[in-house]
DNA sequence: CACGGAACTAAGCGCCCGCTCACCTCTAGG
DNA sequence: CCTAGAGGTGAGCGGGCGCTTAGTTCCGTG
């Protein structure tokens, strides 16, 4: 499932922290999925009507239809890649070299950088889950235990390595990344916070949590 | 540590941190209002209908506009309540005699106790405030921030007693209030753990988070 | 027992929702 | 220059929504 993986230009990791939903093909399909990022973020999946997006999207009602089978379908490809995105940035920090300490903060960092940045389409992807569709639920959920699997090696490793001191593994993971997703829901940009902010007083609080000797 | 929580044989404290939506009167309109909370809980209150809520109650869909005014003046008094007994719960744990980590570790404990064993309650009261129109979400946005002021106070209390380190306390505040009411979007009755062991690790945590010398 | 008012219901109004369909408009290839 | 087909639109459908209204049941009081 890996393997239409298109390969822009260069082979170089196309790791875009950025959301740019360059993905999204053509272009009118790509403006109708941020319109609704926006308009789900805002007012939430069934407050938002199908008329609102595509106006943002300066369409009219019935161009949705074109590019997604249904609404639901549109949150469902928000949903998708977000997590997509998501996990993957978790895994890579986690992959990484260094000592528990230096992944769990890098992963935390950048985990949090990106719920504040993308607080929008963050948002959606944490908080419209339950919106989905019984069919579509469990595909998405699986990503979440993906992520919530990574967070809790990444403890045991610090735990197995002794720089970590933690009773009860699984309930710190859980709250570690309850921790994470919540600023998606509180983030602001007009607030004083920038994201970069938020992700290294992030990362310092769960080196708190974990035991882990902060210098 | 701080085992000595007494037994409430006194007749002073009457918390009941029990929801029993005993001041709703009459019996049909605290019906109805368990109903949306539930409602509202499971599918959230734009995807909730009237009907819904109605006969949830064993009633006809006309009778919730004897009581209420509108299907938002449902969400409004629930938000209201809701709020108000969260800030009690904090309020009353700051006030009480003891040094600022066994206050904060107690506020800690009961409110995400009751964000656990309440969770659909909290669940509303937390995560459909958007849904209140303009004319009412600030004055429940008030009683937020009384509720994240609180917190805020006793961290400030600790580091003036030298009891904790933290370098960002408006943040770290931020943070603990952020990380107890995700508690109500991930707890599941049906669970491994009960309100009490989340209340329990979480006050660990908490304490952990601020840098209090935890035994 | 008559009766006023509170509690409740059956029926349904008007609106706006998700979605469809007949039709129009570009543009690339022969 | 013609045409096929993808992309887009205006109008509107069936239905379910929040809420209302006219009328019924029930009950405490004089």
């Amino acid at each position: 499932m890996s393997a239409e993986r298109q390969a822009d230009n260069e082979g170089v990791e196309r790791v875009t922290d950025d959301m740019s939903w360059a993905e999204v093909t053509p272009d009118a399909a790509r403006r109708l999925l941020i319109a609704a990022v926006e308009a789900f973020a805002e007012r939430g999946y069934h407050a938002t009507t199908t008329r609102d997006i595509a106006s943002r999207a300066g369409m009219s009602p019935a161009a949705l239809y074109i590019h997604y089978r249904t609404k639901e379908d549109l949150l469902l490809r928000i949903s998708r890649i977000g997590h997509e995105k998501a996990l993957e940035i978790l895994v890579e920090a986690a992959a990484r070299e260094g000592t528990a300490t230096e992944r769990l903060a890098d992963a935390v960092r950048s985990f949090v950088r990106w719920h504040a940045s993308r607080h929008l389409t963050a948002r959606v992807v944490q908080y419209e889950l339950d919106s989905l569709g019984e069919e579509h639920r469990p595909e998405i959920i699986a990503l979440r235990r993906r992520s919530d699997a990574t967070v809790r090696e990444m403890i045991n490793d610090g735990v197995k390595a002794g720089e970590f001191d933690v009773p009860d593994v699984p309930g710190t993971a859980l709250a570690v990344l309850s921790l994470c997703i919540d600023v998606a829901r509180w983030f602001n940009t007009e607030g004083r916070r920038t994201p970069d902010e938020v992700g290294a007083l992030y990362a310092d609080l769960v080196l708190r949590m974990v035991g882990a000797r902060v210098p």
